[in-house]
DNA sequence: ACTTCATTCAACTTTTTGGTTGAATGAAAA
DNA sequence: TTTTCATTCAACCAAAAAGTTGAATGAAGT
């Protein structure tokens, strides 16, 4: 009957993220906040408009969502966005057994940072 | 000039991850070493054809690795595979801050289970 | 009111993806 | 050696993705 099946968060976000143009896109949006216009000074490979449905394609994934700022749209990441597919991937890896003395490293370390407000 | 930039390693195991079907693959695989003939009869929505080929998409991605024995094929994975790409994820989320008292947790735990051997 | 600027929408093209069927390969069983 | 079984290869098709250009929208500046 091949019943189209919906989409899962987990196949829009890794769906998402499997284009080097979008995860960078991600990378400059974890830096700072930015409009299209901003970021599309940093891509000249394509136009605009193909920049506006990455953002979208991402948008949908609920990577970053977009607040109307006058007559700008402020794009900025939502950082729980992967949750679920993190989780995925680590279950499915040895990344625990693997890491795990390096990540008991790292949380004893951001411990002694202090609370992170 | 729209130089087809070479695919990384990202961009092969998210796009491998990003359908239902192939991380099924995985989650199946994670239980236990399969052949093509097994895990067919799990997925009688399409062609043992169209399996095969969402296993090499797994494959070129470095997911599964095929090892050959008399006239079969056993897939199994390589749970090495999805170390960058959980490290960029992570990096760009804020699950560490986020969940670093879970992961604490756990780790305590696992470290009282003893060693993995 | 008119113009400009940032973004979106719409129509269209090309490439990639996910599926099909049928034939080929190659090891094992008869 | 002939047949069977597991897998792969090849040719094809439909739908989705990724890009283009040009027009439309809507807030801001003049």
């Amino acid at each position: 009957m091949k019943t189209k099946s919906e989409l899962t968060e987990e196949d829009l976000v890794f769906s998402a993220l499997a284009d080097k143009n979008r995860r960078k896109i991600v990378e400059l949006l974890h830096a700072k906040d930015s409009t299209l216009m901003e970021l599309s000074e940093l891509f000249s490979d394509f136009s605009f408009q193909a920049l506006s449905k990455h953002i979208n394609k991402l948008e949908r994934a609920g990577i970053l969502h977009k607040r109307k700022e006058g007559k700008y749209r402020v794009l900025s990441l939502n950082r729980h966005a992967f949750r679920e597919s993190l989780r995925w991937m680590s279950f499915y890896s040895n990344f625990w057994n693997e890491s795990f003395d390096q990540l008991d490293a790292l949380i004893q370390q951001k411990k002694s940072d202090g609370p992170a407000i």
